[in-house]
DNA sequence: CGAGCACTTGATCGCTTTCAATAGCTGTGG
DNA sequence: CCACAGCTATTGAAAGCGATCAAGTGCTCG
């Protein structure tokens, strides 16, 4: 259950201090937080909490990746969230968890138990005001990726995952033009497959497809460069300037 | 743009009082939310907000319904938000829509200028709160939809369209066993595909194959009843149970 | 070296889309 | 009153895309 290499942090030097559930709090209200967080790892593979399941805390990604899944009684699976650093687990004022969580890579995240937590929040408006913040942050991202999922077609949801994840890794290969970008998928095309509603199959199918045609080039099954994330973005069906960051 | 006969009302005997935005409100608080609400009215069909145009208020659907789509270039559309009576409308904080919102029947809205009602939601925790849980019940419905969306066919879509609108008026008929329903479809067929994902061609198929098949009646096209909401939910491919609802 | 895993590729099937025709309803105007 | 336009919905036939079934590749690790 742990990754031995982790040690607990203060909140000061916390690497998702800026952005997360506590990103409004002042020194004070950071102290009060910090009196009732602990840490906790997971290694990659391993499920973080079960759908239906008792939720005693809840907290923020510090590091890694998980994803947020449904599953029916056959075993389809839709994932529904990807939860990278900084992103909340968890929902104040219901006990039981929605979706399973399971951590893609190993993962640490910064919990608070529940009540204590919830209690907190109340005297909190910086941290209530900040997760409402996040939640509407999500909902947006939900309600994108269902234009994907019920409109756009396999090439073209692949490009959307891709630009998706290219975007946040924002770190543009030096000496390259701007529009160029470098990351590793971070998701197992089976990963992607659940976030997409597509098979395993297709995915590898359509990933050769865009490689073929040079939108992306592999080395090795993970590691991705984008020449042109312009049109990386045409083969999304979204516009090509970046839509809402107008 | 005027419906003619609606009258304004008074916060304490508004139809949505103890659900919208505003249903923890105290009797100070409303005082102050009436103090910048206004109505407006939309006829079945018109754009209420279309995406990208500046947002001047916030507000509550009071009547009627209305939809949240996106679209793509070259129009494919996707409907993201189903706006029932209590339902907030915009983003606190955002200035620009971020999607197109449609009155599908007459609409009555309960509107609020935007900054304003940012400043009272500043020092109004209760409303903060309430907006709060609001939108993460949004969001799980938005997660709920993603499954839809990716992994059931269009056989258990339309079953779970037609189980989710029953289940919201929830009016048993009377004499008859409390697992039938009997309701009005707000939506048109090309309505009910832009939700699902499916072309208004398939939706209207499968309706026909759940009638053909016992499992929804029609009367005309737009009325009704579920003799047996566990069938129904059965095809949806949810538990009979009801899920969440353990 | 062989087992196990992630991934790729091929062949075929079937569901949903697409294209097209028709039905039913409402409102308008001769 | 009927004819007709305009709209929503239904139904049919054919095409296409992604799923399914099935090998096969490449890599890591024991």
């Amino acid at each position: 259950m742990n990754t031995p290499n982790f040690k607990p942090t203060k909140c000061d030097v916390c690497p998702i201090r800026h952005r997360a559930v506590c990103a409004r709090c002042n020194a004070d209200e950071l102290v009060e937080l910090d009196s009732i967080k602990y840490y906790r790892t997971y290694e990659a593979g391993q499920t973080v909490i079960w759908a239906g399941d008792k939720m005693s805390f809840v907290g923020s990604v510090v590091s890694g990746i998980a994803t947020l899944t449904q599953t029916m009684e056959d075993g389809r699976t839709q994932m529904v969230g990807l939860l990278l650093p900084s992103d909340f687990v968890g929902r104040p004022g219901r006990d039981g968890a929605a979706y399973n969580v399971i951590a893609t890579t190993d993962v640490v995240m910064c919990c608070f138990r529940k009540k204590p937590f919830e209690e907190l929040m109340e005297r909190t408006p910086h941290i209530a005001h900040r997760l409402l913040e996040m939640t509407l942050d999500e909902l947006d991202a939900a309600r994108e990726w269902m234009l994907v999922l019920g409109r756009k077609t396999a090439r073209e949801k692949i490009a959307s995952l891709l630009s998706i994840i290219a975007r946040r890794n924002t770190a543009p290969t030096p000496g390259e033009s701007s529009d160029a970008m470098v990351f590793d998928l971070p998701l197992t095309r089976e990963a992607m497959a659940d976030y997409l509603g597509l098979t395993l199959e297709t995915v590898s199918r359509q990933m050769s497809a865009l490689k073929r045609d040079g939108v992306i080039q592999l080395d090795g099954k993970r590691h991705i460069t984008v020449p042109d994330m312009g049109r990386l973005m045409e083969e999304a069906g979204d516009d090509s300037d970046g839509g809402f960051l107008i």
